[in-house]
RNA sequence: GGGCAGUUAGCUCAGCGGUAGAGCGGUUCGUUUACACCGAAUUGGUCGGGGGUUCGAUUCCCUCACUGCCCACCA
């Protein structure tokens, strides 16, 4: 193992923390040490996360940055409990994404369609781009400080992944799971391929409801009303439908009616399905381009007329006038047709909802096509593990959606009419097409067989992901995974369908926890978007605050499964608290070396000492019990609030009076104290900010009980002992600290400069006052202290009760005596309504009586504090006549 | 049309049955030998409206309002 040689802070190291060079230069040893790598045969325990796979087209985004923190945090608390730990990176071919990335790099550098490469040719080309420029995010995941094991990445389209996409095709369908039929699918004119239903965003839409009419056969002259939002697909209707109880049709069910163009009788048919209340109460039925209508269709035997290519132009069906006319203006010309013919009623504005292409960002087009479908396997299995709590959802709400959607399934259309994929194991027999060979090796007689050129859903891959990923040995030591940390709105393209491929496949829940993060937004509460160019790139976040700085900035702000609103003052948090972090160690490196055990043993503890010490204790307890419920907010909301207000601004400077004083054995337990507190709590905080912490170990030299390897990452995760006589401490260290705030409001109020010593008098009430006013004096920028049972204050000298005793501030000419009576009389003022109101509910029988004892005792107490407090408050008032 | 969230200080958010919190912002002071990416003090809230339960409600229940998200074949 390479000796690690820490930089040696000097007083020429610059005052402010510049990430970029320590961060970089960890990164780089814990590669080259192999601290991220897992061991399937290490005898520790096994913890494991798979990493839900960016696609390779894809760049980083904040919401990238938050989910794998998230996993990076996870993981390097887990090294820190003593788990041999696996993080699974890797990335997904994104079927769509990546085949559009390519196809128009082909048309913007040389004017080339894929069609015109052909196949083999254009997958070429998808490869090389791969190689080239994919991935940028793996790169990009670790500047952000991602511990994953590269070594082991993977990606959806390797030789053995594929390969088990394709076995599990045949499984599937040998099941009688996967068939392939002719149904009403979504299509997509631009992607021209077939969706899921999950691929399809419904939006609303602003458009025109048209009332139109068709004449009825049997009865020349009385027309029938028909109200639609797609004039365009009329001539692809079969028939028109009322409802059977609508009274109004009653007598014309059963006769036809002429369609206008191409003109046609249709029948007029009775459905269920119709809504009496909706437009005029009649449907048009075009079989071919609505769902619904193909389902009526069915039922009465229509035929469906398809009327449209599949990149959504008009055919020749529609009749010559109409044929290769774009959707759209064929919408308008239809129209305009029927307004001459004197069919069209009227126009009325409407708004209803349009699917849209999630990723084209198109209006889909329900389409009759022959595609392949799965009946989703191990569903009841997969359902009862999430009600069961054997996979636990956090938060606990998606459980309710989750449930929802399995209970509500419909079948996956798994063919997608692309290029960039799986392909699907499937060949037909050139001679007799009913003869189908479904297997991953292509059958025997090769040249009598045509194989399917459609390919697989990316996400009929990505459901393999938490087991395909792992060879025998890994996933014998971590599958099943423990956590999975990804983003709700893929809870059905993935998380559910990995739940049910790991029950089918592997016989075991595919991970034991969810944890669903919030999405991230900007100020004004929008989606992050390219279209909006609102989404800041995380790499220039890292180069200006470092990439712990981000780290600890989002995870901050990230509550529990609700979305976050982005700010960059946030961020700046971030680094601002790393740079506290970073100064305060370079104060204790300014008092000497520390000891790298850190080890209170024997050290005699100043009250002080003791009550940051009990401080600590409570912080870990609480951070641990914070990382039960993965609420990582509130670590880090405690973290910073432990270190910086109770360490920093209270402690430190509190400790400086030893510190800087002349008792040795007094500096140095306060030294040994700072070591303590610092060497456990940069390993608390490694897993948030792990570059700079280990920085920081390295430089301060510390040690601790370990996992293997000689660096923070793998130390052992703290544990404090609750100090000694705690309570008496914190007893006499609140009544220093709230003294000083008393008197730091005092000088404050009297406008002494914060910068000025003066001199202060203090009655003292308390028999220590002696020992503190040392530190009291130096926490509130006296010039002194001086205690003196017998003063006599000059009439207006300012003055404020506190808890170490009545503080008298002597001022040449400052003395008011209006002033002083005009304080203490407001603060009796204070004190009265405070006491009335605890009397007033003290005097409450029933609130005595229910309330728990606890409460009710803090009431007593607080009662006869501050009657102490008000009887002293009246001998200053009377003192001063 | 169903379901789920949210509504707390000017802004972003914690708290979720017993005296309203943080950060940022504002105001005032400060070259106090770690840190101006800092320190100190201070300002600022009938905890969305209305009911109810309770000795007590920002916290639990009901209801309404608005905001956001998910699901759903009303053309």
């Amino acid at each position: 193992m390479r000796k690690i040689t820490p930089i040696r802070m000097s007083s020429e190291i610059s005052k402010a923390y510049e990430p970029q060079s320590v961060e970089e230069k960890w990164y780089a040893r814990w590669l080259e040490e192999g601290c991220f790598t897992a061991d399937p045969t290490s005898t520790k325990p096994g913890y494991s996360i798979v990493i839900p796979p960016p696609n390779v087209t894809g760049v980083l985004t904040l919401g990238h940055v938050l989910n794998n923190t998230l996993q990076d945090v996870l993981a390097r608390r887990a090294r820190m409990l003593g788990k041999e730990v696996l993080w699974l990176p890797g990335t997904d071919h994104a079927g769509i994404a990546t085949q559009t990335v390519v196809e128009r790099k082909l048309r913007k550098e040389e004017h080339k369609t894929r069609r015109d490469l052909g196949r083999e040719a254009f997958l070429e080309r998808v490869w090389e781009w791969k190689e080239k420029h994919g991935g940028i995010i793996i790169q990009q995941l670790k500047r952000l400080g991602c511990s994953c094991d590269w070594g082991r990445e993977r990606f959806t389209m390797d030789a053995g992944y594929s390969r088990a996409v394709q076995q599990v095709f045949v499984e599937l369908y040998n099941k009688g799971l996967i068939y392939r039929g002719k149904r009403m699918v979504n299509w997509c004119p631009v992607s021209l391929t077939a969706l899921s239903d999950e691929e399809v965003i419904m939006k609303a839409q602003k458009g025109t409801l048209y009332h139109m009419r068709y004449e009825v056969v049997e009865e020349p002259g009385r027309f029938l009303e028909i109200a639609t939002t797609r004039p365009e697909t009329l001539m692809g209707d079969s028939a028109v439908a009322v409802h059977p109880k609508d009274e109004r049709y009653k007598s014309l069910v059963g006769k036809h009616v002429w369609r206008p163009f191409p003109r046609a009788q249709i029948p007029i048919v009775a459905d269920e399905h119709i809504d009496i209340e909706f437009g005029t109460g009649v449907l048009k039925v075009t079989p071919a381009h609505d769902k619904a209508d193909f389902e009526i269709g069915q039922r009465h035997g229509l035929e469906a007329i398809d009327v449209l290519n599949p990149d959504g132009t008009l055919n020749e069906l529609a009749g010559p006038e109409f044929a290769g006319m774009e959707r759209f203006a064929a919408r308008k010309a239809a129209a305009e047709k029927l307004r001459e013919l004197g069919l069209l009623v009227k126009e009325e504005p409407h708004q209803n909802n349009v699917g849209y292409s999630e990723r084209a960002d198109v209006p889909i087009e329900p389409r009759l096509s022959e595609q392949w479908f799965l009946k989703y396997p191990s569903v009841e299995a997969s359902r009862q593990a999430v009600a069961s709590g054997e996979i636990a959802f956090r938060p606990e709400r998606w459980a309710n959606v989750y449930e929802h959607w399995m209970t509500n399934l419909q079948d996956w259309c798994i063919s997608r009419q692309l290029w960039w994929g799986h392909r699907i194991p499937v060949w037909y027999h050139k001679e007799d097409a009913t003869r189908l060979h479904v297997a991953v090796e292509p059958p025997a007689d090769e040249a009598n067989w045509t194989q399917e050129i459609d390919v697989l859903d990316t996400w009929f891959s990505s459901w393999l992901w938490p087991f395909e990923t792992m060879d025998g040995a890994t996933r014998a030591k971590f599958y099943p995974t423990d956590d999975l940390v990804t983003g709700p709105d893929i809870i059905f393209f993935w998380v559910a369908r990995m739940i049910m491929a790991g029950y089918e496949f592997t016989g075991q829940k595919p991970f034991s926890n969810v944890f669903f993060t919030g999405l991230i937004r900007d100020m004004q509460g929008r989606k992050m978007s390219k279209s909006l160019g609102n989404s800041p790139d995380p790499l220039e976040l890292i180069a200006k605050y470092g990439a712990d700085g981000i780290r600890f900035g989002l995870l901050r702000i990230a509550p529990q499964g609700q979305d976050i609103r982005f700010d960059e003052k946030q961020i700046e948090e971030g680094r601002n608290f790393a740079n506290k972090l970073w100064n305060a160690a370079r104060f204790r490196q300014m008092h000497g070396p520390s000891a790298p055990d850190a080890s209170l043993e024997g050290v005699a503890l100043s009250c002080y000492s003791t009550e940051i010490l009990a401080r600590l204790h409570t912080l870990i307890a609480e951070v641990d019990a914070a990382y039960g419920e993965y609420r990582f907010n509130e670590i880090g909301q405690r973290l910073y609030d432990f270190f910086w207000s109770d360490y920093c601004d209270w402690y430190v400077e509190a400790a400086k009076t030893e510190i800087l004083g002349a008792d040795g054995a007094a500096k140095a337990s306060s030294l040994a104290v700072m070591d303590y507190i610092l060497n456990r709590f940069l390993r608390l905080l490694a897993p948030f900010m792990p570059h700079l912490c280990e920085e920081l170990w390295a430089t301060m030299g510390f040690r601790a009980p370990g996992h293997g390897k000689p660096f923070l990452m793998y130390a052992a995760w703290p544990t404090a002992e609750a100090p000694q006589g705690a309570a008496a401490a914190r007893e006499r260290v609140e009544a220093v600290y709230q003294s000083v705030r008393l008197a730091r409001n005092l000088r404050a109020e009297v406008r002494i400069p914060s910068n000025k010593k003066v001199g202060f008098r203090l009655k003292p009430q308390v028999a220590w006052a002696e020992e503190e006013s040392g530190t009291f004096a130096r926490l509130i920028n006296a010039e002194t202290v001086e205690l003196d049972a017998a003063y006599q204050p000059a009439s207006g000298e300012p003055r404020v009760l506190t808890p170490l005793g009545e503080l008298y501030l002597p001022l040449e000419g400052a003395v008011d005596a209006d002033a002083e009576r005009d304080r203490l009389e407001k603060e009796i003022a204070k004190v009265v309504k405070e006491i009335e109101t605890v009397k007033r509910k003290l005097s409450n029988e029933s609130f005595v009586r229910n309330a728990p004892s606890a409460v009710v005792e803090e009431h007593r107490k607080r009662e006869g504090d501050w009657a102490d407090k008000l009887s002293q408050l009246r001998k200053m008032r009377e003192a001063l006549g």
